[in-house]
DNA sequence: CGTACCCGATGTGTT
């Protein structure tokens, strides 16, 4: 037992170092203290409740490389700045990056604790192949944002449904000295059966599951049913009406009702945009900050906005 | 229906 105290007390050190608060929460130093064993684990986590700490820790203590795979390259850029805005040895791998980026963190797997990849690069053959490499120690494999793969890796992204062969794979190559890969994956929403998808997928073994509550007391969902289209139209235009200081995002399930709604908002006078993924990036983004600054107070949508839009702290006007 | 990644083909503009 004090053997486990005194090497807590180490962990506790580095995480008031890099992160500059007393304690972590119990759920964190559950995840922590699972990963530093080399446990897998599942992690089910309010949005905000601190996830990435919870493999950035034991990551930074631990030998050798953690990868996180992420769905989005903006998550990863986002992970990275901060990361090295606390001295972590972070870096990602993208599609974006210019040939002589990518060489160059090729070249610095060594020296890095963190490397973020989407599951497409992770997969394909240059990368791999470095990964593979018999002399690098790969200590982690982290999924973020992990109900991505039970949303998605069916037909969307096939890539996700091939991630629970990388353990072993990855294990395979490397000599039999070489300790076990842990395997933990994240997320803020996932039910009982996502869970289990996500366990058997993945084939977690034995994982720790952590859940913490879903509960927000800052939110509250509603139902309002309308039959026909003008009714919905009337009914957005006197919903948007009685909010008159506050912002929000209106979210429909096509492109096309994005389109149709936010044009006859417009024809009525309010200053709103439709957003989709079909719209060119440059727009995207202009969007995105208009609404984040309230020059458009609510945006109407498809799923594609919230993915990477990181924590806008809209206030009321 | 709607979500994103990656990469190679094709095109535009700069050294």
């Amino acid at each position: 037992m004090s053997e486990t105290f005194r090497e807590w007390t180490a962990v506790q050190k580095t995480f008031q170092k890099v992160w500059g608060y007393e304690d972590l929460r119990p759920s964190q130093r559950e995840v922590v203290t699972s990963l530093l064993r080399g446990q897998d684990s599942l992690a089910i986590m309010a949005t905000g409740g601190g996830k990435s700490i919870c493999f950035q820790l034991p990551a930074i203590l631990n030998e050798g490389l953690t990868l996180v795979v992420s769905p989005l390259l903006a998550l990863m850029e986002d992970q990275v700045r901060d990361c090295k805005s606390r001295n972590l040895p972070a870096a990602c791998l993208h599609s974006n990056l210019s040939q002589i980026e990518r060489r160059e963190v090729l070249r610095n797997l060594p020296n890095t604790r963190l490397l973020y990849v989407s599951p497409e690069t992770l997969l394909s053959q240059p990368v791999w192949e470095k990964l593979s490499d018999r002399q690098l120690k790969i200590t982690g494999l982290m999924l973020d944002e992990a109900h991505c793969l039970v949303q998605w890796g069916d037909s969307f992204r096939p890539s996700y449904r091939r991630l629970g062969a990388v353990r072993s794979a990855l294990m395979a190559q490397k000599p039999d000295h070489h300790p076990r890969i842990a395997l933990a994956a994240f997320t803020a929403t996932a039910d009982h059966d996502t869970t289990n998808e996500l366990q058997a997928c993945l084939k977690l073994e034995n994982p720790n599951i952590v859940r913490t509550s879903p509960y927000r007391p800052n939110l509250s969902l509603k139902v309002a049913i309308s039959w026909t289209p003008a009714g919905r139209k009337s009914r957005t235009l006197k919903f948007i009406r009685d909010r008159k200081g506050q912002s929000g995002l209106i979210y429909v399930r096509s492109r096309n009702d994005a389109e149709v709604l936010a044009t006859w908002l417009q024809e009525n006078s309010f200053k709103t945009a439709a957003y989709h993924a079909g719209l060119p990036p440059q727009e995207r983004r202009h969007i995105e900050q208009q609404w984040l600054t309230n020059q458009y107070p609510f945006v109407i949508c498809t799923s594609a906005f919230g993915l990477g839009i990181n924590k806008p702290d809209t206030r009321k006007l």
